[in-house]
DNA sequence: GTTAGCACTCAACGAGTGCGAGTGCTAACA
DNA sequence: TGTTAGCACTCGCACTCGTTGAGTGCTAAC
């Protein structure tokens, strides 16, 4: 079925690379100029891909449009990577040399970058939280009642929370239970942090079970919180894409966007290091998703994507994002190994 | 020149609560409706209004629409105050009683609630810092030369942030330095951590300096930092109004929206317990930003606001955010006195 | 297999038309 | 003096209809 002839392959690239750019149907003379062939020739060739389900014709009249087959066909077989221009691999080393500290922030600027670059929406999840380990729990008195307790990670990412105690517990208690929340949770995984652990604290102080409990399922509750954030930029950008001159088509995919516990769970469903996702894949209708891991220490941590029209520059997008994904690798890297994070004045 | 007749204002009133609600310009006779008055009547008194630049002819043969002043008018002399409907109300109350406990979860709860009930993009501004003051400054150590550094304040808002130091310091030595940190901070403004604060460290452990100009300074970029974020809900909700049926003016409006730093300092700038403004005098052109200020202690926090048409529902956005704000106060109110913080499961 | 030629299709554009909501003005009325 | 009825006028909007042009499919010839 898939068997295209080396001609049939260069005329449907030709044909997609043109619609891509131009958002109009492409007819056969248009083709017919980079071939040394005539216009009745593609047009056999259109029939023929058409045939296929590899072009799609508006109506009788006009060109073709790629249908989301030759998209997917494209991604896989005909397009050929860009690479950055200098000037982009410099805008994105800029904000890495910045060194920030903050996972919040690093990722924030991440998103921005990408959507700046490529024009679409940037989709930035933090971390996820399965694949993160403990450092530190620290307990810290706020007054006698309350706690805070900041959760310190070995991708540096922390969580504070305020705690009301079920009574009111002095530094010195707080510093032991500090020291056995340390010895229980430290360098594992924060998953196994969760509000129904029978953990073996009753042989110590039975008293403060009961503290326990309330602390473990106030971060197990934050950490699940955290599960659905996501970092949307760009919004603005897609309604300049021809295919969102419709208001109410606008209107539906910005709802889309707000909902961002759903664009969350879409962004990482995928596993793989990169994907894309073209049209009905996505489960969203006629847009196009492409992600990209980032990583540290061979863990996969987290995603970054792009939302698009399904006539999407994937060539573009794909290398902005595999270069993003780098970078953000090697910020996480680092911190991983040393935690050697610092802070500059903009 | 102010000085309408009451049937004037009557007119008047009816002509912005129909176009309030229609988006379509209104003519004489369905004014005439409401009045015991021809169309005629209402035609020589809408021209009157007409003269007087409270009302706007989009062509001949169109209705009127109420020009910026006019609203100004309604505004400041017509319009009641509308009551929130029982259901409104409880959906207000609703997050109260969660009884979250981050600052920024409250807020962003706040910012889906305002733009829920009054269909309009919502903004809402994180507790200033000028008005903060340091209830403790703790720090952790992490590793040999890096600590995270937690800031609490009364208002329960938390920042924290890993710190690279300028050389290994031992976890007492770190004690020691909390103490001082909070011996000179505690109870003062947050403002006045500054990053060339010359602090009377030297007198202790001249050492140590160094140390405490990157705390300082880094924290105070942070703060800094924190100026300009805002918590927009919403867009998607303005897309649905008329006025932005052109695609280019709702991209334009979007492209506003993303540039966080500029809203923030537009709805921060007023200071009014409550105001309006309308149109030109935003600055932003044609919409209107209504604001409203939420407090604990006597101290006037952060902003709340609906950025929405000109042709906005003013009454019932004041009443929202009056409502808002009174609940935004009261939790923060309970942080402020007892830190009383306790956190449910969703 | 390729190409020239031709009839055909159909969206897009613009001009022309009728409709109707709404106005301003005038003259008459209370 | 304020109100009203009547009427001519304006002008956006929706609709129709012919024209245009890009593009197709098909056929016959090379």
């Amino acid at each position: 079925m898939d068997d295209l002839s080396k001609r049939q392959k260069q005329i449907l690239q030709a044909i997609i690379e043109d619609y891509i750019s131009s958002a109009m149907p492409v007819g056969s003379r248009t083709i017919s100029k980079s071939f040394a062939l005539s216009s009745a020739t593609i047009r056999n060739e259109m029939s023929d891909l058409e045939d296929l389900g590899y072009l799609e014709q508006p109506h009788t009249s006009a060109g073709r449009i790629p249908s989301e087959k030759a998209y997917r066909f494209y991604v896989d077989n005909l397009m050929k990577l860009s690479t950055l221009t200098a000037p982009e691999l410099n805008y994105i080393r800029s904000y890495y040399d910045k060194r920030i500290c903050q996972t919040g922030e690093v990722l924030s600027d991440a998103a921005r970058v990408i959507s700046d670059l490529t024009e679409y929406v940037s989709v930035v999840t933090p971390p996820k939280v399965s694949s993160v380990l403990v450092t530190s729990i620290q307990l810290m008195p706020i007054n006698p009642s309350t706690a805070m307790v900041v959760l310190v990670t070995d991708t540096g990412m922390m969580q504070s929370t305020p705690i009301v105690l079920p009574r009111n517990v002095s530094p010195d208690e707080l510093e032991s239970m500090s020291r056995l929340l340390n010895k229980m949770f430290a360098g594992r995984s924060v998953t196994e942090i969760h509000p129904q652990a029978q953990y073996a604290v009753e042989s110590e102080i039975a008293d403060q079970k009961q503290i326990f409990d309330t602390i473990c399922s106030v971060l197990a509750s934050r950490l699940e919180n955290q599960k659905g954030k996501v970092l949307i930029q760009g919004a603005s950008k897609m309604l300049a894409h021809q295919e969102f001159t419709d208001v109410n088509k606008a209107r539906s995919f910005l709802q889309l966007l707000e909902e961002n516990s759903r664009i969350s769970e879409i962004v990482s469903a995928e596993s793989d290091e990169i994907s894309v996702r073209i049209g009905q894949e996505t489960g969203l209708g006629d847009v196009s998703i492409v992600t990209a891991t980032y990583s540290a220490g061979g863990k996969d941590l987290g995603k970054i994507g792009v939302i698009g029209p399904t006539r999407m520059q994937y060539d573009k997008v794909l290398s902005v994002l595999d270069q993003v994904g780098k970078t953000l690798s090697e910020i996480f890297a680092e911190n991983v190994k040393t935690e050697d994070d610092t802070v500059e004045e903009e």
